[in-house]
DNA sequence: CCAGTTTAGTTGAGCGATTACGACTCAGAA
DNA sequence: TTCTGAGTCGTAATCGCTCAACTAAACTGG
């Protein structure tokens, strides 16, 4: 029933001339004439032409594909990222494929790059993704560029990120401003590359003051925050602040809190991660450290697409969180 | 510098066969000896050979590429489900090329069509996207399968989704047997068919109870909700009880009815939809109805898959949201 | 033991584009 | 007038694979 798709002689014909010079005008070659190249152009649209990619890559061994690997997550961070990279990518004549991974499923990852291998990819970005993952894939795809969103740098692969360690230095030193003295990190995922940042943050900042720093480990779940929150000794001269890792986090912290009757922030500080779109319409809204994630996520692509030009240059590019202060923090006292 | 890829030539030499046998071994062709399979096997995986995708799709006409177009979004929903079509997918031996269009904008659409016809893909799944945009999709590609997901059966495209009559119609009953009468609904976007079809389930729960319905428009965003909680009448004789579309206007909703001193569940009901990971954290625990969203993502996969096997029957496939009551909703009294 | 059928494998053409190279114009310089 | 070279366009080969058609070998049964 469908009407055969127009292929380049097809258009050759209509308009007179070889399919060479077809190929010509798509590809925006020079010496063509003006005249010639309007009659090929009005050729395809008449015939409604679409060229073949299949055809194209096969004899240039290029795809016109990106790949997403990511982790399986309805996290906030991440799938913002995602769509504005994608659409990124589409601009400069790019298409992606994403493929989701189950994290710490080592099997899960084999198979996503398994899949990618059949497609002649040009280029990979990892998002959120483990750092073992990370240098597994980087050694599937050895030639090609990568950048890694979310982890440090490794081997061949940029990484693009928040600055972590600034974030977690600039939360703490939010509350070490308001007079806190005791307070506490509870940190995020222990094999997470931005956990470890921000906690080193938080650290520095309190060794600056002279300060005992003391970290709870977590993950990046609100179920863990309610679970830490619940255990929490918070007898006398226990902790006026806290510092979660992430929103979530804090999220159920403060669901903890509540439940046994502490009331943030007057009787305790609480600093989230992230900048979740709920964060501000919690009560108390949450104060929190936003991260430019669709800044980022513009970020990394113009490092690949730069990288896919030929125009290698190691670097690792960090953007600066920022501090959103609402309810949930308050001066001691 | 990297070394030439393999093809089945060079499979084909190493094992002692034709090129013809190689291919027979790749698609699990029948005449074959085993044997002689044995020694092709053993051949790629020394020379470690990937098939070469574009080659074979320049022949065959497909692409073994699906494509998944959504709105770009963070919300919950879509996000889930998204990942959850892809991994089955890939399971099923197709790669997914996602894009992410701007809601509303007909001109990032029409991008996004663009760009996917150059690709020979072979089935296309909707996310969330308005029925016009739906619509313009299943015009650009009328020959090849597809499915919907949140949008109502339009041409061609076949459409999965929650009941979303049926999960209005329950949350409103829910509220009912409390002994609430004077409910309100806060509807979602105006041109979403879910929030079309939740609204009309809590019509019919209503009039079945011969009690007036009264609406609200309101779309999916917790700013909205907070914006009509500040705004709502709820004077003597007022409302008791409130169910929203989504639970992101509930959190809007209950942040505007705490500001202003109003207790959810003692002095009002509230009920969101959906099941946000947030939900349960919340004071007081949102009271929800779970839409079972990677279930959906699989029931639509399973759908695609069926009709690419040339397996048509026009169906349209109905998970039952389930309420999941938690602490936001009370007996009336 | 041979004609007929099944099984196993080979050969050649072609998918739709690109790259490489060759041929033809038509200037202006020799 | 002839030569040269840039500009314009065409012909042929090729990418890696599958499909169709064909051949060779092996297996039937009367």
């Amino acid at each position: 029933m469908s009407v055969k798709k127009a292929n380049i002689y097809d258009v050759a014909k209509l308009a007179g001339v070889s399919h060479q010079t077809v190929s010509r005008v798509m590809n925006n070659h020079t010496s063509i004439r003006p005249g010639t190249k309007e009659r090929v152009l009005a050729a395809m649209k008449e015939l409604d032409y679409q060229p073949n990619l299949a055809a194209r890559s096969l004899v240039t061994t290029k795809s016109n594909m990106l790949a997403f690997l990511s982790a399986d997550t309805v996290l906030y961070g991440p799938v913002g990222m995602n769509n504005a990279m994608e659409r990124h990518a589409r601009h400069s004549g790019y298409l992606v494929v994403s493929l989701s991974v189950i994290p710490g499923d080592s099997e899960s990852l084999n198979e996503a790059l398994a899949s990618l291998r059949v497609l002649q990819i040009e280029g990979l970005v990892t998002i959120a993704l483990p750092p073992e993952s990370v240098k597994l894939a980087t050694e599937a795809f050895p030639n090609i560029p990568m950048v890694s969103l979310d982890t440090h740098d490794i081997g061949n692969a940029h990484a693009v990120g928040i600055d972590n360690f600034e974030g977690g230095y600039r939360a703490t030193k939010h509350l070490l401003d308001l007079g806190h003295k005791k307070i506490l990190h509870v940190a995020g995922q222990f094999d997470s590359f931005e956990a470890e940042s921000r906690r080193q943050g938080y650290e520095k900042a309190m060794t600056e003051k002279k300060l005992k720093p003391e970290v709870i480990q977590g993950d990046w779940t609100a179920d863990t925050g309610l679970k830490i929150g619940v255990d929490l000794n918070l007898g006398v001269g226990g902790y006026t602040a806290i510092f979660a890792a992430n929103d979530y986090l804090a999220l159920g912290l403060m669901k903890a809190l509540r439940l046994r009757g502490i009331e943030v922030p007057r009787d305790i500080s609480l600093i989230g991660f992230d900048d979740i779109p709920e964060a501000t319409y919690l009560t108390p809204a949450l104060t929190t450290m936003r991260q430019d994630f669709k800044g980022l996520g513009e970020a990394a692509m113009k490092m690949l697409l730069h990288e896919l030009n030929h125009d290698d240059s190691t670097s690792v590019e960090n953007l600066i969180p920022e501090i959103i202060v609402r309810e949930s923090t308050a001066p001691l006292g």
